[in-house]
DNA sequence: CAATAAAAAAAGATAAAACAAGTATTAAAT
DNA sequence: ATTTAATACTTGTTTTATCTTTTTTTATTG
């Protein structure tokens, strides 16, 4: 379906208003699918994605200031997100030695299986996005996207 | 930059996760500057996207189901969405007299007046992410967008 | 035509996001 | 060495979102 169709589009959308639209309007299809996904393992979308920052340190300790940095969508009340994760043991969190105002974050092997149970499913959804387009396309949209926001100012 | 900067990614990441992450970071990029576009007039983007709806009905009315649907991100909290509206004076609300469940929406000449304010603002937002693309590339950009969403399952 | 179902919106409860202010801890500066 | 400033989080409050249930009105049907 063509995003004037989605919306109703009574007159002619220029070309930018439609993109900005079906941009928002796919992020949405998108973010639901992912939604759904993750809602049987009671898990947001932000906790997963922690998780997986955490997993990506392989053993490293993180700090709340180095997640809030890599989460993609900055989320200023980290702290009440790791409680969340917390609660459910998939991490732990102490004062760091070194600097006691940082803390230091991990995930725990139950946070890491729960990772792999959902590992899986996650790639099926990605793929089932990409089902539509060609490695090249792939490749131009990814291309597209970074000179969209890689405004020069 | 390059998305697998922006998360600092340790190890390659296959070109469909690295779409899904852009994607989504580009989208909170592009959500930002909006908002902040619209905080000095201290309306939210949910608000002033209906209030856009409202606008593109010509003073028709518009009932709740329609705004839902229109709405793009789908929001069933469109009440109270209203009423937040209604308390700035930028909408009327009535139940409509033909079928008493459905309530019409109108915008009022203080929503218009706001949305025409806004107008070119939006519109240099809008041009602001627009700029680095060509033309040629916008078209490709929708395309690419509408294919990637239309899966066909 | 009463009973039930369906449609449209509103309300309640809970969770999550956003915003602002506050508390330790460390580093710098006089 | 004490004051000031900066860093790294945390907490409190308010606003939105999400999910579920309830209310009101209309449609259906036995």
């Amino acid at each position: 379906m063509k995003i004037e169709e989605v919306i109703k589009a009574t007159s002619e959308l220029d070309i930018i208003k439609k993109v900005i639209l079906n941009f928002t309007y796919t992020q949405n299809i998108i973010g639901d699918k992912f939604h759904e996904i993750l809602k049987p393992f009671e898990i947001s979308r932000e906790q997963f994605n922690v998780l997986r920052i955490l997993r990506g340190q392989k053993g490293q300790p993180v700090n709340m200031a180095v997640i809030q940095e890599r989460m993609v969508s900055k989320n200023s009340n980290t702290t009440r997100l790791i409680d969340k994760l917390l609660l459910k043991d998939f991490v732990t969190r102490n004062v760091c030695p070194e600097n006691r105002r940082k803390i230091e974050v991990f995930i725990t092997q139950k946070g890491m299986d729960l990772l792999s149970k959902l590992d899986l499913t996650v790639n099926e959804h990605e793929s089932y996005f990409a089902q539509n387009l060609t490695n090249e396309e792939l490749e131009q949209f990814n291309t597209l996207l970074e000179k969209f926001r890689n405004t020069n100012n």
